[in-house]
DNA sequence: TGTAGAAACTGCGTAAAAGCAGGTTTGCTA
DNA sequence: TAGCAAACCTGCTTTTACGCAGTTTCTACA
């Protein structure tokens, strides 16, 4: 069982404002779900009841697409936010899916519980209010980079944010996706993916351990983009 | 002068929770600045002391991009927020750039006023909180249209947006905007705007009265992009 | 109301991306 | 550890989008 109390994700909003007496009550409301690699714990379009946390474990979360492309919107990792605005918006429903890249432990909590606190502990709906605002300022960015950047630049941004986001051991990548999960999330098809990366070894700036990848010169890709990243978030 | 009292924007988060007494203090610092057609009144990557409001008028939000191309993100319409975090987020700097596309009236508070109220009044912050969340959810869904969309589908769900964000008279839209404007918002170039919009006059989906564009067969372009629409946020 | 400059338009060549079909590697499981 | 399915890779063709250069139309203003 998932504990605030001891928590180590400092990252996380609810763990941040559990100092406030006001939220012993609620946490007791919490529940504690174990995820399976692979298996899909939010569809999009569903009822929305409530709102999730990575305890441990690392999740995508996507839109669906057409035919079988789908288009992934971000990866969490443990403390983060899955489910958006998890019904106590305006929308009842999810408005995205998100599956557990590898066994996860989540936090959920019910959109009325939620609700409660979030309306009790300014501070708290303050952070969530801030949260939600980065967020948004990260997927305009986004926006511009599907817009303006090649398919390649595309990838090797893909490629400089997965090592941000999940870090990288020996010159490899501490996630392992498909080639159509890069493919999806930077926004092409499996086959460009695939091309761009052979490309990318041949010029020594990309490893590859059987499916897993590391990048060799992060400077060199990052000089590739720079273009399009001056002064900007991320 | 701009008047929170007899403001008629109903869905102004400030005007929503102006009965709260908490808020006349806050009102009182509130400052009303006119902006003439075409004026910048937020550059990207400058210092944010604060945040704006749509009084009366009409604004389009943008990110800056490489050449003379800048991605339009969203437009904004009286009642609506401009300046996103306005600086009392993590970044002490505007992530976008805003630009008056006819004489608009704005309201603006400034961070410091901002926090404090938004700390005072829980259910303000929770309002607040619930615009981003809806904000973020609509610009994934532009993340996934952006990368899923072809050019010409992308130019139609900008009509289709612009017809709902701004309403049309005797079938012409009510925002007069460039070619160049609607590439850098449907994230192509100026050319191809021209050519597809040059395509669906000859199709008679479309109409145009000197630069002025209108809609002649909503049903039509709405079924055009249905296969991407399907039980989806607008 | 005439005119200059900006905005809108068009044709044509080029480049980038996608799609298809078939082959190879990888890693799981019996 | 053999076998098999999934994932990965590659060459080729087709489609889509872009960029340039020159023309026409529109609109603001004298």
């Amino acid at each position: 069982m998932a504990d605030c109390i001891h928590c180590e994700n400092l990252n996380c909003l609810i763990k941040k404002n559990s100092k406030d007496p006001k939220i012993e009550d609620f946490l007791k409301n919490k529940h504690t779900i174990k995820c399976k690699k692979s298996q899909q714990f939010i569809m999009e379009g569903t009822p929305a009841h409530g709102l999730f946390f990575a305890y441990k474990g690392k999740v995508k979360v996507a839109k669906t697409g057409i035919n079988d492309r789908e288009q992934i919107v971000r990866f969490a990792k443990d403390g983060e936010i899955i489910g958006h605005r998890g019904g106590f918006g305006s929308s009842k429903y999810y408005s995205i899916s998100a599956q557990a890249l590898e066994d996860t432990t989540l936090c959920y909590f019910s959109k009325d519980d939620l609700k409660n606190i979030l309306l009790t502990i300014p501070s708290l709906t303050f952070d969530f209010m801030l949260f939600y605002a980065d967020e948004l300022s990260e997927s305009e960015t986004r926006v511009r980079k599907l817009a303006q950047m090649s398919v390649r630049e595309r990838v090797i941004d893909t490629l400089l944010y997965m090592d941000k986001k999940f870090g990288s051991t020996d010159q490899l990548l501490n996630v392992l996706l498909s080639r159509k999960d890069y493919a999806d999330y930077s926004g092409t098809t499996e086959e460009q993916v695939i091309r761009i990366l052979s490309t990318l070894k041949k010029e020594g700036l990309v490893n590859a351990k059987g499916r897993k990848l590391g990048i060799l010169n992060h400077e060199a890709l990052r000089e590739e983009i720079s273009k399009h990243t001056f002064s900007m978030t991320r």
